[in-house]
Formats: structure tokens, sequence, C-alpha cells
DNA sequence: GTATCTGCAAATGCTTTGCATGTCG
DNA sequence: CGACATGCAAAGCATTTGCAGATAC
């Protein structure tokens, strides 16, 4: 929950910036909610956040992080993490994989690829720590959906 | 929910075995909710693979599903998908890139990757549909815990 | 025969929502 | 001033757990 002061002001700047575009107020609670997430390197809880704000607006309820971050979520302010929040989901399938996984109905498909599993893993990866395991997901439209839908 | 019987049999016939080495006891329940998945060509969560044992087994509850599919994942029979049931986890970052999660704290770092970028779309994941975007998760251990630990 | 598994029901924990009050613009 | 945001408390929902009876081996 530390980076420099400079580059966090600098997003706070732009965000009360996006804010004011998109006709959001600017609350004392939303605002110090979004330098929570902005201020942080890792990709912090609700309960983390609530925490971290506290220290600055002490009687501030995680409901009102839970509808900040929902809403800024959904015009794109900030991101979501890990899928989270759908419910659990299982496969028959234990070998390495990666997934499409459509937009649109949710459905998952496995696939293989040795592409993939060769360009990888990334030096970028590597400098975090040592990498075990690489999945890709990647996010489109299936083609079930892509009939079914008039354009 | 429908796969080639032969298949569906040949995965159940090596789960048997599987379960036999493992001493984990071949229960009606455990081998169906088995079955329902190998059945399976998405990615069932427990509602539709209750739905999908109760044809065979009209008694059975929800619990068993959910302790049966957390045992024989803990033993590496079938896998979960999609990272959930973790908390939230957002970020301020919402321009499209990489994580890097550590396995034992689950500290999750960002990282950007043209190489990655480059090598997708996979044609494997383009048999599905559009592909849109694609998103690379590296599991592995963080520089951090790798210190932590004594062996 | 005994350790394990099941089904039931109650509990847990994260997240959401209704409502009255407060605040931004 | 009026619409939107907040705080509180209560509800919702997927998942987990305690326990007594049942079952696999």
């Amino acid at each position: 929950m530390t980076l420099p002061r400079d580059i966090v002001e600098a997003r706070l700047a732009a965000f009360r910036e996006a804010c004011l575009q998109k006709r959001l107020r600017l609350t004392y609670q939303r605002i110090e909610v979004f330098r929570a997430l902005a201020s942080s390197e890792e990709h912090p809880d609700v309960e983390t956040i609530h925490r971290f704000v506290r220290k600055r607006i002490p009687t501030i309820s995680p409901d009102t992080i839970y509808r900040n971050l929902k809403l800024l979520a959904e015009h794109g302010l900030v991101s979501a993490a890990g899928m989270s929040h759908e419910r659990l989901r299982f496969d028959a399938n234990v070998d390495p994989h990666h997934h499409f996984v459509c937009v649109k109905c949710g459905r998952i498909r496995d696939f293989t690829s040795s592409d993939v599993d060769c360009t990888t893993f990334p030096v970028e990866a590597q400098a975090f720590g040592t990498p075990l395991s690489v999945h890709l997901e990647v996010k489109g439209l299936c083609s079930v959906c892509q009939k079914g839908q008039k354009s």
C-alpha cells in the first residue's frame, strides 16, 4: 500500500477529471476509496481498502466501499480482478490447458496451445519471482452467441 | 452435458482406479458426481452438477456435491476453474495487463508483455469464436515468499 | 468393525439492499 | 433545492460445518 506520492496524485487528478466528465459526484469517501486503490501496487480486497480508508475516514462503512468500487468498475475507472464472485466451476480435465471464455453466455471451453506454452514464461513475470505455471484466458464471443445475434 | 459414452466410461474407469490408489471410497454419490463432470464439455457449477446427478440420485444434497468436489480437487482428480470464491479484488490499473499470482501469499502483480500480446490470439482459441482480449495468468512463488522459506 | 461418507439443518462470511438522513453541485 | 451518496441494519446467497445415522472396505 505504498506508491510514490506524485504517482498517486497524478492518478487522483485523472480520476477527478473522469468523474466530472461522467457526472459522478466527488464525495470525500469516493475519493479516498480511489486513493486507497491508487496507492496500492497489489490488488487489495474490500476489507483491505476499508482498513486503509478508515485511517482518514474512521466512520466509513464497508457498504460504501462496495458501492463505490462497483460503480467505478462499471464506469471503467477501476478494474475488478480475478473474475471472482462467480460460483465455483469445476472441470474433469486436470491436465494443463487454457480457457476460452464467452463474454456473453459465460461458457468456458478448453484448449491447449504449444504456441502459448512455448512463448512463456515471460521475462516480465520472472522479475516478480519463480513462475510455475501459465494459464491463458481468452475472452471473446463464442460461435453460438455470434449466430444468435441479430446485431 | 453430453459427451460420447465411451469417453465418459474411460474417464470413469481411470477415476475408480485413482480413488482406489488414494484410498478414497467409491460411494454411489461420489461416482455420480464425477460422472456429471466427466460428461460435460463445459465447466459446470455446483448447482448444474447437482441437477444432473439428481436424475440418478434424487435424494442427493448439495453439500455432498460440494464436499466431493472439494475433496477430489484436493486430490487432483478434478480441477477448479476461475479461481472463484476468493474475495473481490480491485485494481486502479484499467489498461490491459497480465498478472503474476503468488501461489503462497496470493499477492498479485501486474505486468505487460508485448511478447504475449503478439503471440496471441491462438488459432486454437479462434475455433470457439471471436477472441476479443487475452489475459495471461502466471502462477508462481514471489520473491518475498521465496526468501521467507527455510528449506 | 471402523473410518469415512451422507443428509439434514444451522451457521458462516462476503456482498447487496431498503430506508432515512446527509451532502454535492 | 434536488438528485445522488452515505450509514445502518437487515437480507441474500453460495459455501461450509456439526452431528447422527449409514456405508464402504
